[in-house]
Order: C-alpha cells, then structure tokens, then sequence
DNA sequence: GTGAATGAAAT
DNA sequence: ATTTCATTCAC
C-alpha cells in the first residue's frame, strides 16, 4: 500500500482562485508532529470523497483539490479549479512526480483547466492510472478549522457537484478498488470538476467564502449526513492537508505559494523563477489566516533590543528574571529616552497597516499558539543550524521570526523547492500569468539580487556565484518572507526574500552594495569605537551582543560573520520585501540604553526613597521565605566560590543593590506561581535561605524557615559585611519591608541572580 | 483577556 | 512537542 507519506511529511497545495488573475498555491509543510498514527492508515487507502457543498455559490470560489499521497513523499497535492476558468494549477511535488513513472521528475502543471484542460486531463489520468484511484482524494479549498486547536487546516470536503459523484466516490471509496473503475472514476471526477469549472463565473467567492467556510468548520453542521462517515474518515488525511487561504480570493491579483519541501526532494529544483518568491509569502499555510503578529509595541521593542544585553551581564538569569529587569528598566526611562521606543514602534504599527490593511487585532480563530519550534528565533536557528558555525543567540533575527511566523518556511528554504512548475512549455499561460503578477515586486527585489549576485561572482569566487543572480535570489526570496506585514496582506508577498544562511554573506554584500545596508554599515562602524563611553544613558553595545557572541566588530560584521551577516540579511531582505521598513534592522540601529546608567539611577532612587522611609511594597505576599538565618553575607560567600570576575561583579552589584532598593516597580502583578523549579523565586529563596540579605536595604526574612540546604561553601563562608558597605546594611526596616515581594524587586534580582550564579558555580565545582 | 518577544523550564 | 512564565502595551 502506499502507506504513506509520512503524515508529518509535507502538504502542498496548489490552488487557483476564483478569479482568473489570482492563483494561489500554497504549499504547507506540516511540521507539527502528526500525532495520529492513524493518519497513516488513513493514507494507506486514499479514497476519493466527494465534497459536500452547501452551495453552490459558495463552492464556486472553491477548488477542488486532488490530494495525492506518495509513498515516503509526504507531500499532498491539491488541485483546485477556478471557477471563472481562470487558471487552475496543478501540482505535483517532485516526489510524486516521481513517483508517477509516467511523469517526468519534477513534473509539477500547472495550466488553465479550461484551456488545457486536456492536459490536465492527461496528466491526471496518469496519476489516477499509477497510483490507483484509491489514492486519489477530492478535496475542497476551504480553509476551514474545525478547531483552533488543531494547527493543521482541515479540509472539509464537499460536493463538487452532482450526484454522479456519489458512484465515484463510493468507486473510490473502496479500500481496494479496482484499477480501471477508480480509475475511470478518478478521472470522471476530473472532468466534472473540469465542467465545473468552465460553467462556473464564480465572480467572487470571497466574503462569502469566509462565512461559509466558517460553517464547514464544523464537521457535522453539514446538511449532509450521508457522507459524513466517510468524511470522518477521510478527516485526518484532511487536516494534514495544508488549508488553503482565501485571501487570495480577496486579492485577486495575488500569487500565494508556498512549497513545503519533502525531505526526499532533491535540489536542483531550485529554481530561480519568481514563484519560489511567491513561496515564501504563503509560508504559513497552515495557519489561519491573518497570521501577520501583531506588531511589536514599545516595550518589546525596548526588550528585543536591550534582553541580550541584560542577559550578558546576567547570564545566570532566567530569561523571566531577564523580562523583570526589562520591565523595571523601561519603567525608569522617562519619556525621552523611550521615546526613540515609542516612535519605532508607532512606525511600524503605521508600516504594519499599510502593508496589511485588512489586519484585524483580533482575529478569528486565534492561531495556534507558536510552539517554540514555530517560534522565530527556532525556527530560524533550525534552519541555520545545519551549517551554522556561530550560534545566534541573541535576537532572534527578524527573519527567524518571519520565518517563525510562517512556520514552515525554514524548511522550504532549506529544500529547494518542490513545487515547480511543470516546464515553461506546458506551464504556459500560467508562468506567464504569475510572472506578470509578480513582476512589480519582483523587480525590486531582482535588482537587489543582482546587485548581491554581481558582488558574489565579484567577491565570493566559490562555487556560489552562479552568476545567475536569480537563482540565488530566488533562494533567498524563498526563505524570505518577511515581515508579517507581508504575510497578511499580501501586499508584498513575492518579495519577501530571506537568505538561507548560505547567502548570508552575500545577501549582507548585497544590501551593503545596493546601500540599503550603508546606514548601518556606518553605524556598526562608528560604533566599532568600544570604547564606550557614550555619556549619556545611551551605550553602543553592540547589536549583536548577545550573552554569548561577543561584540562583533563592525569589520567582522561586514567581513564574514555569520551571525551579523545574518543579521543583515534578514534585515535587508526584510526590507526590501517589507516596503522597506525592516523593524529588525531598526531596532538594532536603535541606540542601546546603558544598563549601567539604569542601575545608577535605581540606586539613586532608592536612596531617595530609602530616605522616604517606606517603599512601596507591593509585595505580595510571598512567602518564599528566606530563614531567618544566617547574617553571612551572601555575597561573600558565594564570591569565595564563585569566579573571581563575578566576585566583583556581584560586589558591584551589591553595591548597586544596596542603592537600587527603590525601584521595583509598583505595577507588578504578584508573581504567579512559578512553574520552573529554579525560578527567580527559587533562587530566592535559596539565596534568602542561605543568607541574610540585605536588599534594598531591608533584610529578608524568612518566615517559614526552611533554610534549604545551601551549599556548605556557601554557608561556610564567614560572615563578613553585609553586602553593603554602606547605609544599606542597615536595617533597616526589617520589618515592614521584610516582606518583600515575591517578585523581588529588579534590583534584587540582579543580586540574587549573581549570587545564585555563583552558587551553581561553586556547586559545580564541589 | 490577548498576544506581541524570549527562552528556560514544566508539562 | 507544547505551554507557562514574566514583563508592557495596544487593542
């Protein structure tokens, strides 16, 4: 049996709207694991089924899908028709190509249903003749979910039409068909829909659609019962199918496909046509629709551009530690120093919206929630990481996140592409068709292509310079897609273009060439200057200061760096793809605020408030208590152990600590409970446990006293001086404040981070 | 209440 | 493999 493709395998789509102008071809690639074994059994009897409609109306937009399962190919294949007899595109993914003996390799059609309908005919027979009727499926474009929950889009099938389908479908049905009927039935079902397609103008399906897809989500709210059966049955094989947008329906003009990649396909696919461009918009397939994300605000902006500096300076911080320190952070920025914030982040709503006009911040069925595969500094990092040499840590680029958004696109990227075209000669009108759709966009991003082309066979003498700047453009353009703008509106979608890694460098010389990059090129290079000393709060760090990559200089940046080159591409492409507004690339030009200059201002604020006598004390009541214990100063002894550079640092931090006090912010919530053992509030309470610490100037106390079990260097260590050397140490107010929140203030976290830092060290070292 | 970023930890 | 968390902000 072709049991089938692995369920997880891919799903492609090709889908042709309504309107004559618009195809869409979407091509998903399932990452999500496919949980159900049963889907394989699903796949092992490919049924046709007969979609349902409720209307005709409403099904005129919609294509029908043939679904197609190969054997170790994941890849599904929909074919869907317009209605208006625009075009309809078929594809086969390069595995099923193959797997039709008849077919050449990367046979992929694509072609007018009603002009070639011959063709289509032909080819659908060969399919229908190799792999038995029985693995043939009839699917409906819509991209209805039955839930939010299930990730994967669901197809629900429909009627095409007539009763005549009904033989067919119970034909195909047959877990063991025969060959010549299912065949003969197959094929009659492509006629029909062929038919179908002619007669129907479907003007346009698109508001409609959505409504009326709504209720297909439901399985059972379909008036027919009959095929409801076989429908369940045929349901897992559904949801692997990759849904369908409709937006394209709303776009007419709009070309969506993305290629889902399979694992088995070779590369050569790669090919330099704009479609591949096209690919990388539709990326995330699966998911719902409006899958742009919403735009960041200020203060994540703040936090994308500052965390990895935090982070450097606190490594030992969880990163919830790392968001606290944030949060407290641009609390204490007044309103100029935010400013700068703010106004990015009112830039990129404003860009946000006008690439995706239709965005709605709310919007249907949530999507699934991005698992941290999906997520864009993953999924990004999974796709570099093959070659990767450097790790990046740190932001995650915008491209990851892009890439997150979309989900699969990583994948398509690394795999060239699976969905051709069939040959220009039979592609006909269609390649012309997507061209011409794309051909604006296209543009731009060709020229920046060439230009990256040129500097490549200029600079990069291996093999990379194909000297067709196209094909690596397209590659780039594949993985590419950028900002969710994008994704959502469309307004762009052929341009994305991202770089696998492998282009970094060259995408980088590009952008540097076509002077997009020379802003920043200047800036990392004004930059290069380490030497800090930036009076204001303002520091250049430098972008990618990451917790773990050091500081690139510029050079290096522009040189070789893997990461920063990466970087830059993803900003380049972004913002070649984006309309140019490359948030990415923004928020690293956005001068980093100096960590320093905040802590010296908490200090100060605690002194003022320490003299105001009480603070705020939002504290919750937290019981994490600290026992009472010891008056060693914790500092000390974690500093025996721990490494001397955190020694001092930790000393500086306690000295900072002590002034600090005042700043936790007030609006913090009560922490909830912390899922992870070793959370901040753990680390808390071991570091309380272990010592008597004086933060904020106040001691903690332990209530409960369970003094945790600390290590013997640290308990072992003599009491020295409280932390502070000075006013702190002082008590203060043990009382009152005792109590201190259970999300310690930013500043204590800092010292509890170091100390627990230290504490692990030393751990580690016993 | 949600989700935008982040990534360790929990599930 | 997914969800939680911690933060702020805009809806």
């Amino acid at each position: 049996m072709i049991n089938g493709l692995s369920v997880g395998g891919g799903q492609q789509v090709a889908q042709v709207t309504p309107t004559g102008a618009a195809i869409k071809l979407h091509f998903a690639y399932n990452n999500s694991n496919n949980n159900s074994s049963s889907n394989k059994n699903n796949y092992n009897n490919l049924k046709t089924a007969e979609p349902k409609m409720s209307n005709n109306k409403h099904y005129a937009g919609r294509a029908l899908k043939i679904v197609e399962k190969i054997p170790g190919a994941s890849g599904v294949i929909a074919a869907t028709n317009a209605n208006q007899g625009a075009g309809s595109l078929v594809g086969f993914s390069p595995a099923t190509a193959s797997y039709v003996s008849g077919l050449s390799r990367d046979f992929l059609i694509s072609r007018e249903l009603s002009q070639r309908s011959g063709d289509f005919l032909t080819a659908a027979a060969k399919m229908v003749s190799q792999m038995g009727a029985g693995e043939l499926r009839w699917m409906p474009m819509p991209r209805t979910k039955d839930k939010p929950s299930n990730a994967e889009a669901k197809t629900l099938e429909r009627e095409a039409h007539g009763s005549p389908e009904n033989a067919a479908k119970s034909a195909l049905a047959d877990p063991q068909p025969q060959r010549t009927e299912d065949q003969e039935n197959a094929f009659r079902r492509i006629e029909d829909v062929h038919n179908y397609a002619k007669l129907q103008d479907c003007s346009s399906d698109t508001d409609d659609e959505d409504d009326e897809e709504e209720d297909l989500d439901e399985e059972e709210e379909d008036d027919e019962e009959e095929e409801e059966a076989e429908i369940q049955v045929q349901l897992p094989v559904q949801q692997e199918v990759t849904r369908i947008r409709r937006e394209a329906a709303e776009e007419h003009v709009d070309v969506d496909v993305v290629t889902v990649p399979q694992p088995e396909q070779d590369q050569d696919s790669h090919q330099v046509e704009p479609r591949q461009l096209q690919q990388d918009q539709a990326a995330d397939t699966t998911r719902p629709e409006h899958h742009a994300r919403r735009p960041m605000n200020a203060f994540l902006i703040f936090c994308k551009r500052h965390r990895g500096i935090v982070k450097e300076r606190y490594k030992t911080l969880e990163n919830r530690a790392i968001t606290k320190i944030l949060g407290d952070w641009w609390a204490a920025l007044d309103e100029q120093e935010k400013h700068c914030f703010t106004d990015l982040a009112q830039q990129n709503k404003d860009a946000f919206f006008n690439a995706n006009p239709n965005f709605k911040w709310y919007k249907l069925p949530a999507p699934p929630l991005r698992t941290l595969a999906t997520r864009p500094s993953n999924a990004a990092a999974a796709l570099l990481i093959p070659n990767e040499d450097q790790p990046q840590q740190q932001v995650p680029t915008s491209l990851q996140m892009q890439w997150a958004e979309r989900g699969e696109m990583p994948r398509a990227m690394l795999r060239p592409n699976y969905f051709k075209l069939a040959d220009e000669t039979q592609m006909g009108e269609l390649s012309s068709l997507l061209q011409v759709q794309v051909q604006e966009k296209d543009f731009a991003l060709q020229q920046v292509l060439s230009e990256t082309s040129q500097f490549l066979s200029a600079h990069m003498p291996g093999g990379n310079s194909d000297g067709n700047g196209n094909k690596r453009s397209l590659q780039d353009s594949n993985s590419s897609n950028s900002s969710e703008e994008e994704a959502a509106s469309g307004s762009s979608p052929n341009k994305k273009v991202k770089s696998s890694r492998s282009c970094k460098g060259k995408i980088y010389q590009e952008l540097v060439n076509s002077g997009q990059l020379a802003a920043i090129a200047k800036k990392s290079k004004a930059r290069s200057p380490p030497a800090g000393g930036m009076g204001g709060n303002f520091v250049d760090i430098p972008l990618d200061a990451g917790p773990n990559t050091p500081p690139v200089s510029p050079p290096e940046r522009q040189g070789t760096s893997p990461d920063s080159m990466q970087k830059h591409m993803r900003s380049v492409s972004e913002s070649s793809s984006s309309g140019f507004f490359d948030l990415e690339e923004k928020i690293k030009e956005l001068p980093a605020l100096s960590l320093d200059a905040y802590l010296q201002r908490k200090r100060s604020t605690k002194k003022k408030k320490k003299f105001s006598g009480t603070k705020k004390q939002r504290n919750s009541n937290s019981t994490s208590g600290a026992s009472a214990a010891s008056n060693a100063t914790a500092v000390d002894a974690t500093a025996k152990g721990a490494v001397p550079a955190t020694n001092e640092h930790l000393v500086r931090i306690k000295q900072q600590q002590q002034q600090l006090q005042a700043v936790g912010s007030q609006r913090r919530k009560a922490r909830k409970e912390s899922i992870t053992r070793r959370d901040v509030s753990a680390i808390e309470q071991e570091v309380a446990s272990i010592l008597p610490l004086t933060i904020n100037g106040s001691y903690y106390f332990n209530q409960s006293g369970t003094p945790k079990a600390v290590n013997a260097s640290v308990t072992s260590s003599s009491a020295s001086p409280p932390l502070s050397s000075n006013s702190s140490s002082s008590s203060s107010s043990l009382s009152s404040q005792a109590a201190f929140d259970v999300t310690s203030s930013t500043s204590d976290l800092l010292i509890l981070a170091e100390v627990a830092a230290n504490r692990t060290e030393l751990t580690k070292s016993n």
